[in-house]
DNA sequence: TATGAATGAGCCTTCATTCAT
DNA sequence: CATGAATGAAGGCTCATTCAT
């Protein structure tokens, strides 16, 4: 017994899948119900655990912001990554990465809102910004390769800027796929702000 | 009571003060606590009035939100209006927007937030769109005006443009007053701006 | 309709009727299933309110219990009070508030227990000794009489000897009606007590 | 699994270590949190031993304060034999065991007060007296010698004065430990018991 | 219109206990 | 014997809304 035990001891793991089922269905209902009207037996329901169980893993309801933002900007940056080819000129990658943030915010809307209301109401605003760090230092790269490239203005502010392009990205997205009742208009507003960023850049 | 009541109707006005100051007092505490943590109680003991009272003019809590709104976007174009003369050159005029944009963010920054997160757990994202429509229209004009002025370029989609330059220097005020720690580098950040949409739109 | 309104607003009395209710049921449930056992919800069951109303009056299950405290300490002295006349002798007093203590702890023996692990709990010992404070002034003049009278011994603490005989009393009157089983012995434990007190004090 | 297990048989002894360190953790956390605040997870911390385990060896929660009683009053009677000889005069003795009273409570006051309130909670009340019983035994031994001795009066009920003696000394002790903010008067406290008991008992 | 006491549904969290390993 | 992750029942408290006066 003691010899079987001490083996099982060796591949003890504790139960990330549970950790992620829960991460899952938070995902789901909160985009659904949104974040107040969400209770934890909702979320444990569909997870399919006990009540209790769910605060093995995190300490409340909202413990499972920072969490959700943070899977969310891992796939944020791996979805640029793969659409944003390093060798191409600095428009086509404005481009790519426009329709990309459009793309993005299409599909995850809801959990961009609820990570956006999630870290207002736990007053942890600077906490986004921790987590949106990557992404920003990403953008940044991008700009200083561009001002070496003499492909935009060299006196540019490297960090504002990038704060600021993803900032009017993701805003006219949202404006878009949240706001606008009617989605038809998307190419246009791809259109108009892809000119308008690489034109401010100059 | 009937009587008493006719009697009432006779010089019947509705109570502006009393509506008034429910709406002050929202406004104050929700600043203060946030849509959510804020109880009725709290709104109606600030504004000096009853519990019930408080249903005699707003049918429920989240009821106050598109009235906050409004007066909210009231005072915005206000602003505007007194910043922005009509004769100075366009990129002046950008200069007085984004200054005053940033102003307000500075002043209205808790309002702001909480019209945002009210109407989206509200739901009613299409009512902010409906209460900015002034805000667009006034943008509309100041664009229309320069491109016949030929300050911008022609093809420009009016309407798409006026949203994305309200929604970059709202961004960008907030990155500054509500998500930064620091507040050192506003001049910085607004300089940067205002570069970047006059050069945008050219 | 304001005519009779203001009318009703002269004789309006804050409904101490509930506030007694309350506390009626919570001393009847409490007694029944002790004070863990005994939810919210039983005691406003019993008292015929809603579960919100209770918090109107006590803000929370255990805030109960000085109130309760309250209420035992001024029956006892009550009973005291007409059944120790002031014209006896000495040890006929101590007879008379022997048997008082023994008929009150039979009685209220359930009330007593909870105040003891009520107060006990919420860790406010100092409490019960303020809720008391009357008690034992009472018993000190009852002291001091005697003194005077010589009927007891001169150098007596008084404080002390207070503290002292209500202890004892309580203490041999829960002996029989809470510890042991078999409640015949409690005329001989009457007299031995009766005896050792008088006889401690000479 | 099983010969492993067999193995461990061959030298099978009960591990007493782990029931007293369960015994001594839970006397601990119990006297700091008191009875009902006490989780077991904050026992079985504190014992070094797995959540599982406890129910290894008590049943319950509650089925500790026996066990904690005995030992409890182990130890006031390993004092009182001590502090007490057998040669003394009746008086000297009654100084000795008002004093080990008074000590004891001092140290023991929390373990004493979750005792009284962990039988109660459990109904078993009785339960405490049997406990009780060699300390009553303890004191007839001590009366009836007095009696013997002709420094006690004659007629006096052993058993009824052997309770009445611990409880008034307790309820003292107690009075000053647990209930009064300044422990100062302790020793004109004392003074003022031994005397009334020797008095008491003549 | 105004009041504010009363309502009661609703939900988060705790924690004693179990059981598969 | 030992483990500790998992369970899930249970309950205190909140607060938006109502309604009798």
């Amino acid at each position: 017994m003691t010899d079987s035990h001490s083996f099982f001891l060796e591949g003890y793991i504790i139960d990330n899948t549970k950790r992620e089922r829960i991460l899952q269905s938070a995902i789901s209902v909160f985009s659904e119900q949104g974040l107040e009207k969400t209770k934890v037996a909702d979320i444990v329901k569909q997870a399919g655990i006990a009540q209790g169980t769910f605060y093995l893993y995190f300490h409340s309801k909202y413990a499972l912001i920072p969490s959700i933002a943070e899977k969310l900007l891992d796939d944020i940056l791996n979805i640029m990554d793969e659409r944003v080819a390093a060798e191409q000129p600095f428009d086509k990658k404005i481009d790519a990465i426009v329709d990309a943030t459009f793309d993005i915010t299409a599909e995850y809307k809801d959990v961009l809102a609820l990570c956006y209301s999630g870290l207002s109401l736990s007053g942890a605003l600077q906490e986004w910004e921790k987590i949106y760090e990557p992404y920003y230092r990403w953008m940044d790269h991008l700009l200083e390769d561009a001002v070496e490239k003499q492909e935009i203005r060299p006196g540019i502010r490297i960090r504002i800027t990038s704060k600021m392009l993803i900032g009017v990205m993701e805003e006219s997205a949202e404006q878009v796929y949240l706001f606008d009742e009617q989605y038809n208009d998307s190419t246009e507003y791809r259109e108009e702000l892809k000119l308008f960023i690489v034109q401010g850049l100059k």
